[in-house]
DNA sequence: TCTGAGTATGTCGTATTTGACATAGTCAAA
DNA sequence: TTTGACTATGTCAAATACGACATACTCAGA
């Protein structure tokens, strides 16, 4: 958007910015977000990998298959406790797992 | 222990090994307790660089000064979710978290 | 097209985690 | 030794994350 036009638009009481400005989100809950889709994207991929479906990886889990569904989806009612958790029950190691977070700009 | 000692008592039905086989928890059970404990303590260091007091953090957390302290204890009530977003709001970095966790051994 | 294995999504009752509060402990400075 | 700022610990009602279940969607192979 051309920077007139946007200027406009504000004097008219339009706001823009991120999305995460729009959502009013802090720094902290916006990386709380990222890290949440990096380790569900990173869940994902090691399970395929160990040729799991989610009913066999939700076994080892004690858990349910629906559950390891919303945990790939990085649904907002999964912890990253249970994340952390489902990746080292796939055999992630903790260095595996720092690294992906030392991706996760900002 | 020699093991001569430690085969007459294992006869006699006593079992060796580490903390973690005694308390009866898998790999990954253990390592989130490693994690969770590494978070707190760089929590604690973190804060105290920062020159914050408990009560403070809390009110940037929107939290209590007793959840800070459990927090810091690395008490069993506290969610990794928790620790990460305290760790977020005193300025640590993702990349850092990461860091943190790839020190974990397992 | 059916069928079946795998995955996604919504809901429910229960279990765990939460902030708040009360209160006790710690320790330095007066 | 008192005071005051900081931290630790226990408890509670309320919030939220949980596993389980039902059901719908996807898609490959018969």
């Amino acid at each position: 958007m051309k920077s007139a036009k946007r200027s406009r638009l504000e004097a008219a009481g339009w706001q823009f910015g991120t999305v995460q400005e729009f959502l009013g989100l802090s720094d902290a809950e916006a990386v709380m977000i990222d890290i949440r889709i990096q380790l569900s994207n990173r869940l994902r991929k090691r399970r395929a990998k160990s040729g799991l479906t989610q009913a066999k990886l939700a076994t080892l889990l004690e858990s349910s298959q629906s559950r390891v569904a919303k945990m790939e989806a990085g649904d907002a009612s999964v912890s990253l406790d249970l994340l952390i958790h489902a990746l080292l029950v796939t055999g992630e190691k903790p260095a595996a797992i720092g690294k992906a977070l030392a991706k996760i700009g900002a």
